[in-house]
DNA sequence: CGTCCACAGGAATGACGGGCGG
DNA sequence: CCGCCCGTCATTCCTGTGGACG
């Protein structure tokens, strides 16, 4: 006990002292917008040239942006805005900006309710119609009489899910509209969403198309030298620290966020230690971190039938792995609700739950034929049994499930 | 070569909680 | 406060299907 409080003396005093590490560290964070995007010059001139007449109180061409994740789309787009608005509010022009992150948003509802709040337009959270609400965007916007830049970020998300009724509308508004005109800045991860979009939206929506292409180790090595001249103390950061999470992050497919939280969090671990420099190790601890989080975090905050899924999983894969199919997760999985006294969902619905898990890599799912037996889907845990028996432990209902022997196979 | 298993996964529908406008 | 509409989760019913077996 003695010996925890020293311990914790120490804690508090490098706190006191103050970070030896980080002279800042919120630059680090991926919602930062630095002035200065190293390698995405040219497309800030063309994103700026082509949303330029907006200033001028004319709309801008609809633009479409692609590019995988951490290949700077958001960080330029948010960039442009910035100084849109900046310019704006100088020369008097009546241009008004807004994000929306569409993943994040979740529905076309929230993504609507989103634009409204961003012309003062006050709306509930839920509870009206779509259209309704849609009206009442149209409607305050006119009575504003303002050149609306709208940007849609991950909008693929929200495609994917609900369709592109919300786009349609959106292309279109500029008919209904007289005083006000609508440009629509759209962003996406995914390269082949195009197909999932009704032809004529997509052709009002990209009006011009952008390609933000993978950064290279070198580039993302300039990006984070660029960021830690601020966000760390000189001298702290080693450069073989730096260019292994250039080297990781390019491996990533190029994603310069990830290098941004692998130095941000090599960085905190570093100053827990109470280390004056940054190392290669703390780097490849951060990775384990990063990683180990992200994974553990998905599965805390799984619904509770997801969680039993999972675990069904987890007890056919300690058992008997190769019976490891939709048929016999239900099993066990019905067992398990039996067990701790709920009541089970139909195979259907658990079928879906194994499908998002799979998507959300807690599981590997993939369909195959077995013939005469029927076809199904076969199983396998997408993460090591370490991080979900730490997950679940903490549980007082889940964690003796763990160890249960499933009388279901027992008889075999 | 047809059959038939054990599901996949689409479509329609229902239960439910939340918020509206009248 | 009521009737209405919404989004979300879940059920019910359904048609589709790759390939080993006979």
């Amino acid at each position: 006990m003695e010996k925890r409080f020293d311990i914790l003396d120490e804690v508090f005093s490098h706190f006191l002292k103050g970070s030896r590490i980080f002279r800042d560290r919120e630059v680090l964070r991926h919602d930062y917008v630095p002035d200065y995007l190293p390698h995405r010059e040219e497309e800030i001139l063309r994103l700026g040239e082509i949303t330029a007449p907006t200033l001028k109180g004319s709309p801008c061409s609809n633009i479409f942006i692609y590019g995988k994740t951490g290949t700077g789309k958001t960080a330029v787009t948010r960039f442009v805005l910035k100084k849109i608005a900046q310019k704006s509010k100088e020369i008097n022009s009546p241009v008004k900006v807004c994000f929306v992150n569409c993943r994040l948003a979740g529905t076309e509802y929230r993504v609507l309710a989103e634009l409204c709040s961003s012309i003062n337009e006050k709306v509930p959270f839920t509870g009206l119609a779509v259209g309704e609400l849609f009206d009442r965007f149209k409607k305050a916007l006119e009575k504003q009489g303002v050149i609306f830049l709208v940007t849609l970020d991950e909008i693929d998300a929200l495609v994917k899910i609900r369709g592109d009724a919300l786009l349609y509308e959106l292309t279109r508004i500029n008919e209904n509209l007289s005083k006000s005109k609508v440009s629509i800045i759209g962003i996406s991860n995914d390269l082949k969403f195009k197909e999932f979009l009704d032809p004529r939206v997509l052709s009002t929506l990209s009006e011009e198309e952008m390609v933000f292409k993978p950064y290279t180790a070198e580039e993302i090595q300039d990006i984070l030298m660029e960021r830690a001249k601020i966000a760390f103390y000189d001298g702290v950061l080693s450069e073989g620290a730096l260019k292994l999470c250039a080297a990781l992050a390019a491996a990533e497919h190029g994603d310069a966020r990830r290098a941004l939280d692998l130095l941000r969090v090599a960085g905190e671990i570093a100053e827990r230690r109470g280390d004056t420099k940054i190392t290669e190790d703390h780097v490849r601890e951060a990775q384990k971190r990063i990683e180990h989080d992200r994974v553990y975090e998905s599965i805390r905050s799984l619904p509770t039938h997801s969680k039993i899924v999972l675990l069904s999983a987890f007890l056919l894969s300690k058992f008997d792995p190769d019976r490891s199919m939709t048929g016999e997760i239900y099993n066990i999985y019905s067992e398990i609700c039996d067990q701790i006294g709920i009541s089970p969902l139909t195979q259907r619905r658990v079928s879906e739950l194994i499908n998002e898990l799979d998507v959300m890599g807690l599981l590997n799912a993939r369909v195959v034929s077995l013939g005469r037996y029927g076809r199904t889907k076969k199983i396998g845990l997408g993460i090591p049994r370490k991080i979900l028996i730490e997950v679940f432990s903490e549980d007082e209902i889940f964690r003796n499930i763990l160890s249960y022997r499933p009388k279901f196979l027992l008889s075999s």
